[in-house]
DNA sequence: GCTGGGATCGCCT
DNA sequence: GGCGATCCCAGCG
């Protein structure tokens, strides 16, 4: 059977193309209890120089793997109690990263529903801390390969479909940007 | 050593 | 729509 999962070279594209790029396609991760995937419809990107970027000061223990090679997880927690993912680009020692922001979920719906404690289909994935819940995501995947474990990517089946650009979500520096990126009339983002 | 703030979520009104 | 939960860690002393 021949492996789908998008390989290293996608991952190594231009931060914001990347962002771009991620919409549309899917992300899977084979877990112990089970395997969950759902289509990426919104993304922000997270640039070197950015003030709201975690890397923007410098390299310290939490945003290492921000500055190692790309197509890697950088999972961190946020506000004590959840944990956003994000997609590691850009070459050695450049901090970027591309943050998942929502998934429309396609399998594995009955295990989303049950880490969520929710049957709200639109709401499993809809928002960073959500989906890393849904998906199974755990704080001990900071760091891992998209590319050889299993949590990965698996290209776009159709045709792009219309990406809206807006400034991103809760942040305070770097606010005007236009660094958000979702699938216009998509019922799954995490909001408008 | 301390301390303030954060790429959020869900419940309450 | 507003706010409290909750904890790691960066920055400063």
């Amino acid at each position: 059977m021949v492996d789908m999962r998008l390989p290293l070279s996608f991952y190594q594209q231009d931060t914001l193309a990347l962002s771009k790029q991620l919409l549309g396609t899917y992300l899977v991760h084979e877990s112990p209890e089970g395997l969950t995937a759902g289509k990426v419809v919104e993304t922000e990107a997270y640039l070197w120089g950015d003030p709201a970027c975690h890397a923007y000061r410098r390299r310290t223990p939490r945003n290492a793997v921000m500055f190692g090679p790309a197509g890697h997880a950088y999972v961190y927690q946020i506000y004590g109690m959840h944990h956003c993912f994000n997609v590691v680009t850009a070459p050695e020692n450049t901090g970027e990263a591309v943050l998942i922001r929502a998934l429309e979920p396609s399998e594995g719906i009955d295990l989303m529903e049950k880490r969520r404690h929710t049957n709200e289909v639109k709401s499993l994935c809809s928002g960073p801390g959500k989906l890393v819940r849904a998906m199974g995501i755990t704080r001990a995947m900071n760091g891992v390969s998209l590319t050889g474990g299993n949590l990965y990517f698996l290209p776009a089946p159709d045709a792009s479909s219309e990406v809206v650009t807006t400034t991103r979500i809760g942040i305070t520096q770097g606010a005007d940007l236009p660094y958000r990126f979702y699938v216009r009339g998509n019922p799954f983002i995490s909001r408008k």
